[in-house]
DNA sequence: CGCAGACTTGAAAATACTCAATAAATGTGG
DNA sequence: CCACATTTATTGAGTATTTTCAAGTCTGCG
C-alpha cells in the first residue's frame, strides 16, 4: 500500500516509482496526534516538515475577539509545510480534527531530493500552487457567493480533495464536520449553516448518514447548481466536474 | 537606483550585492502596460515569469454572475508568478490599475540561479511564503471581521507593502484606489465601501487628499483601532506595527 | 437510561445590499 | 479658461441576508 502523499502527487502528472521511492525515503518518522491538538502554533518557530499520512487537521487563525477562521483544511496527502524550509514564525495555528497520523521528514535529505530529482522538485511545486490554488478560491467563495453556494463549494471541494489522496470518491466526506467548522470554514455562523444545510437536503442534493457525515447525492448536479469549477486544483487530467467551455468568466 | 524587487527582496534579511547583481541579470526586457490591460489571463497558458517595476496590479477573479473578487493586488517590487515555473493553465487574471512597467524574466537563467544561489533561492522562497501569508490574511479579514475594521486592514497592509518596494512609508497610498477597486477586494459594495471611509474620516482615522489618493493620519493609532499585527509579513526586522508580546491568539 | 455535545428552530436585531437620485471630480474640446 | 460629458462618490430609503439570543431536540455513548 502506497502513501497518499504519492497518490496526490501523481495528480500533477508523472512520476516515477523511482522519484517516488526517493520521496519515501525522506521519512523520518511517524507520530500520533490526537483531536484537538496542535501540530503546529501560531507565532512559534516553525521547523518540522511533514505531510499527512492518514486524518484531517485545519488550518487556523483565533482572533482577539474570539473568533476563528478556518484557513484551509488539510487532507491526507497534504504536505505541511514547504514553508517550514525557511527560518520564520507561523502565522497561524494547525490543530488536528481527527486523530492524525503525520510522517516527519528529514528535511537535509529532502533539500537534496529538491536538487536533483527535477521531477519531483516540480511535483512538489505543483502542490505548492495547487495550495495557493486553494486559498484563492476560498477568497472568492467566502467574498462573492451566497451562504448556501459557499457551502456547496467548501463541500464539493473537499470530495474532491480527499479523493486525490485516496480517500472516497463517491461523495460521501469521510469524516463528520460540526457546523461550527463549516461556520469557521466559510465565514458565517453555526446556525446559519446549520439552516442553509437544511436547505439543501430539502433540495435533495446533500444528505445526511450515519454518525453525522454528509453525502453529495449527485456531484455533477451539485457543481452544476453552484457554478463550481475544479480548475483552481490544477489537475494535469482535465477532469473538472464541469467541462464548459471557457466556463465562467472574461 | 535599484530594483524594488531587490528592496523587497532586502526585507528578507540578508542578500549580498553579489545575489541582487545576480538577480537582476536575469532581466530578459521590460515592458509597459497600460491601466485596465491584462498582464495574464485566467484559463491562458503561464509563461512568462516576470516582476512589478512600476506601478499596481490586480489579482483578480471574474465570476459567471458578472461579480468580481480582488484575491491581491500587486505592487512595485512583488514577482509574479514562480508558479509560471510549472506548465499550468492561470486560474485567475492579472489586469494592470495604473500605467504597469514589467521586467520580464529569463527562465532557464533564473533556475540556474536558483540552483548555485542558496541565498537568493531562499530569499526567493520568502517571498512565496509572504504572498501566502497575505492570501491567508486576506481570508481571515473577509471571513471573520466587520466592513470597518476590514477597510482598515486593507489601506494598512498596502501602506506597509508598498514601502516595502521603495513606496512613501507616511502613511499616504501612492495611487488612488477606487470604491470599487476596494469593494471587489473586500467583498463589499462600493456603497457600503464610501459609507464606512466616510465613517474613518469622520472619526479622523483616514484623509483624503488631492486626486482621490487616501491617507492614514496615524498608522500605529490605526493599527491599534484594528487589532492590525504584521506578523503575517514575516519580515526580518520584528517591526510590526503592534508589538503586544503574544498578540491575540491561542 | 441519562448525560453531554451537537443540532434545529423561532423571533428580533444588526449588518450590508439595492435602487435611485444628487453631487463631486476628472477629462475634453472649443 | 470655460462648458460639457463622463466617471466616480455620496446620501437616503427600503430590502435582503445573516447574526444573536434563547429554548428545545436529537444522537451517540457510557
Amino acid at each position: 500500500m502506497t502513501s497518499p502523499v504519492i497518490l496526490r502527487l501523481r495528480h500533477h502528472g508523472k512520476l516515477g516509482d523511482g522519484a517516488a521511492d526517493a520521496l519515501l525515503s525522506c521519512r523520518k518518522r511517524n507520530r500520533l496526534v490526537e483531536p484537538g491538538q496542535c501540530l503546529m502554533r501560531q507565532a512559534e518557530e516553525m521547523n518540522a516538515l511533514f505531510w499527512i499520512e492518514s486524518g484531517w487537521a485545519m488550518r487556523h487563525r483565533n482572533l482577539a475577539n474570539g473568533r476563528r477562521q478556518i484557513l484551509n483544511l488539510l487532507l491526507p496527502g497534504d504536505i505541511c509545510d514547504l514553508q517550514g524550509l525557511i527560518h520564520t514564525r507561523a502565522d497561524h495555528s494547525v490543530t488536528a480534527m481527527t486523530p492524525v497520523m503525520l510522517c516527519e521528514v528529514d528535511a537535509g535529505r529532502f533539500l537534496d531530493l529538491l536538487h536533483n530529482d527535477g521531477q519531483l522538485a516540480a511535483s512538489l511545486l505543483w502542490s505548492v500552487v495547487q495550495e495557493e490554488g486553494i486559498l484563492r478560491e476560498h477568497i472568492v467563495r467566502i467574498g462573492r457567493r451566497s451562504a448556501r453556494i459557499r457551502l456547496a463549494h467548501l463541500l464539493l471541494e473537499l470530495v474532491r480533495r480527499q479523493a486525490l489522496g485516496g480517500g472516497p470518491s463517491d461523495g460521501l466526506i469521510e469524516i463528520a464536520l460540526t457546523r461550527e467548522v463549516m461556520a469557521d470554514c466559510l465565514g458565517l455562523t453555526p446556525v446559519h449553516i446549520s439552516r442553509t444545510l437544511s436547505e439543501l437536503r430539502r433540495d435533495g442534493l446533500v444528505t445526511l448518514e450515519p454518525q453525522g457525515r454528509l453525502r453529495i447525492s449527485d456531484i455533477d448536479a451539485l457543481a452544476r447548481h453552484a457554478d463550481y469549477d475544479t480548475r483552481y486544483l490544477h489537475l494535469a487530467r482535465p477532469d473538472h466536474v464541469l467541462d464548459r467551455a471557457g466556463g465562467a468568466q472574461a
